[in-house]
DNA sequence: AAGTTGTACAACCGCCGGATA
DNA sequence: TTATCCGGCGGTTGTACAACT
């Protein structure tokens, strides 16, 4: 039963393809086309010791003569952030509307530049939502207790990012601006003057605070649905209020969210690593509480099956062009 | 100059649904 | 009918190179 195997597994080389590889692919397709990839490696003449799964990939993501190469443009940009917002992780759905590019041309650039892009803005890039607005709805659908449960575990995400930034040069900037103009508040300020002998006691301020600003009641009514269209700022004032200007930028991100981003030098760093992966939590998080609630999300099944995916007047991301696309770093 | 860290991207891995012997 | 393979997909890893310390 069954059928053959398409190679001899122990028998196929591995790792970078040569130009003679390269060459020996492309020739052998030029004549016969992509319609059988595990005979490619074995057809007479070729002698390619390649598995055809590899020789697929290799012409697929690479020798295609029909691909781009170069940089992606704003344009391209865009509308990968935009198709991301509503089909999400689908890289070929979003690469089918690219001409010239792969699935796997996307997928580098949306985990290299544009992720970290997204949440340079204070934005998740799975939810394509401001961070504050996903801590408020998280925060409005839990009892009390379970807020202070939240704040731990938040903070226990963010921590590393938060070392990482209170130990790094990027206090240098928040130390020159206050001793430059005094904006940020005076210079004796516990926040600012632990730069490298108290992070624990920092990160302890943080839990702190934020525990504090997610059981205050006026700040976080326990049973107030979050507005989505009409959300800004005020509506986490409070909650910022308890931080140090720079928790604020990450905690509460831009000064107001849609059209306003405020790029300060903290939420443009603020967008590496654990940082991402707490996003990514609250994203999924978020996606749970949904289909808890009975709706559909938008990649749900219609998308998924969709050719009228992109007809949708549905465009959950719409920032200006402008600011997505202003370079973060 | 050497070592470290960050970035970009090619390639691989494992899973899934459909096809096939 | 069923076991197995193929092709496609998304996630992850490996590596070369650049930038930084």
């Amino acid at each position: 039963m069954g059928r053959i195997p398409c190679c001899e597994k122990d028998n196929v080389k591995r790792g970078q393809w040569t130009p003679e590889e390269d060459n020996k692919l492309s020739s052998y397709i030029a004549q016969h086309g992509t319609r059988n990839w595990r005979l490619i490696p074995k057809n007479s003449g070729f002698c390619l010791q390649r598995c055809g799964k590899s020789c697929r990939l290799r012409w697929t993501n690479y020798l295609r003569p029909d691909l781009k190469h170069g940089q992606f443009s704003d344009a391209e940009e865009h509308t990968i952030v935009k198709l991301h917002s509503v089909v999400g992780n689908r890289w070929s759905l979003i690469a089918a509307q690219l001409p010239g590019r792969t699935d796997n041309d996307v997928k580098n650039h949306w985990n290299t530049k544009l992720k970290r892009k997204l949440s340079g803005m204070g934005i998740d890039p799975v939810t394509h939502k401001p961070f504050s607005h996903l801590m408020a709805e998280i925060a409005t659908t839990l009892a009390t207790p379970q807020v202070a449960n939240l704040a731990e575990a938040a903070l226990g995400c963010f921590k590393d990012e938060m070392l990482h930034l209170l130990t790094k040069k990027r206090i240098d900037f928040q130390l020159l601006q206050c001793n430059t103009n005094g904006v940020q508040g005076n210079t004796s300020s516990p926040y600012i003057a632990t730069k490298h002998d108290d992070n624990d006691d920092t990160i302890e301020r943080i839990k702190l605070g934020f525990s504090r600003a997610m059981q205050e009641p006026g700040i976080l009514p326990p049973n107030k649905t979050w507005d989505s269209t009409g959300a800004t700022s005020a509506n986490f004032a409070g909650t910022c209020a308890y931080f140090p200007s720079s928790v604020n930028a990450f905690l509460c991100g831009p000064s107001s969210f849609g059209n306003e981003v405020a790029l300060s030098p903290w939420s443009q760093s603020m967008c590496t690593g654990s940082t991402c992966t707490a996003g990514d939590q609250q994203g999924r998080l978020h996606e749970k509480l949904d289909d808890e609630n009975g709706e559909e999300s938008q990649g749900g099944k219609e998308i998924r099956n969709g050719s009228s995916l992109f007809n949708t007047d549905c465009v959950l991301w719409d920032l200006p062009s402008d600011d997505l696309m202003n370079s973060i770093v």
